[in-house]
DNA sequence: ATTAAATGTGAACAATGTCAACATTGCCTT
DNA sequence: AAGGCAATGTTGACATTGTTCACATTTAAT
């Protein structure tokens, strides 16, 4: 039909997108009032529809989260592939950037970022594991691409990159934990910490240890 | 009386020592069967009384969880404490000891590990703010003197030895979290990028950017 | 137009944390 | 030793929540 599809169907009964305005309005309730805020009941009431439609489009509540979880991913990678693929600022910019605008995804959306990270609710998809090609930009692995270049520029010694992507990201990902979990009173230092944790990760990266 | 606590008392109405038991019972829960497996049903059937005695020692689930965390902290300072206190081992030795036992502590207690530095529940006390001596050494403030001891033999640069700890902290928290919670499908290469991880902090570490 | 698949509804159920009223025990004062 | 009170434990009930089932309504295909 030549109806927009923003505008909603006469019909109350059927909502016509229900799908995609449960995993939006579900997303929306996690990112802003926190996980325990999303009740099937209050998630179906918003949207003016029964509590067991949801289960007209999801086996249970859990994939509805996993679909939500997939949007988070989709947010974040929309965040962090332009700075990756940034090839006119160098890789010490783009390592800044990326590990700046990773921290504030966090800082901003405490909630989605432990679902994203966390352990009670997972997609298939792993992160830094079977790295293809550098072409293979999404996310995280285009962290091993960014590491790979510094390698050839002699930014960083050579070493397998998908190691030094676990441990660069194990580092952001631990700050980013630490500090939306509370285990950190240091909001105001975080500038500092930033900073810091990034001059040693770059100088460690720098130098491989032969002795000792 | 003479009569020894591990006895039970002959009452059956009474329970006698109900809420160490409690969090005794609830913190092995929490650690083999996951902090879901965690009923106040199921756990005061093992002990043998109703739902409800639990209020007579603790206001609610959540306050018998904190409880379970304190107990939890109490295990982990136990293990990390004789490490941090062994003036017989190096600073590089007692660095990269503790970071095993505290990845180890992960690897093998996830739940409990998640419980006591995630968010969900959280104890009064912080960590890594207001050191104020050495002999502070409880859990991670040891990491500070540590670090300020590796300052004064030049092992590593001088600097704020908080932010210090902070960054190597989240290194570490970073790397057991993404583990644990399935998100580095690396297992078989912990070794290597453990080893790699504690070089590259304390390489890191051992210089302070100058210029840049 | 008929039929079947897709989608939505309402009632009901089980699990769980919590609370109130009541029961039992232990301890303290006299 | 007796009485009384606080501590501790029990039972039944309730609200919330995810889930399921039988049924209703709409859409789409034949």
């Amino acid at each position: 039909m030549n109806t927009p599809e923003s505008i909603k169907k006469t019909s109350s009964y059927h909502h016509g997108n229900l799908k995609e305005s449960l995993l939006t309005t579900a997303l929306e309730m996690v990112d802003k009032e926190g996980i325990d805020a999303l009740t099937l009941r209050e998630l179906t009431m918003r949207l003016g529809t029964s509590r067991s439609a949801v289960y007209r489009h999801f086996p249970s509540k859990e994939a509805l989260i996993l679909g939500v979880i997939e949007k988070g991913y989709e947010r974040l990678d929309l965040l962090l592939t332009p700075i990756f693929q940034d090839k006119h600022s160098s890789v010490a910019e783009r390592f800044d950037r990326m590990g700046r605008e990773y921290l504030d995804f966090a800082i901003h959306h405490p909630t989605l970022y432990r679902l994203l990270f966390g352990d009670k609710y997972h997609r298939e998809r792993e992160e830094l594991c079977d790295y293809k090609d550098e072409n293979q930009a999404t996310g995280l692995y285009a962290l091993i691409g960014l590491l790979l270049e510094a390698q050839e520029q002699g930014i960083i010694a050579q070493a397998n990159p998908m190691v030094q992507a676990a441990m660069v990201w194990a580092s952001i990902h631990g700050l980013a934990s630490l500090l939306i979990d509370g285990h950190l009173l240091m909001r105001e230092n975080m500038e500092e910490i930033y900073v810091y944790s990034q001059s040693v990760l770059l100088n460690g990266l720098k130098r491989i240890p032969k002795d000792e």
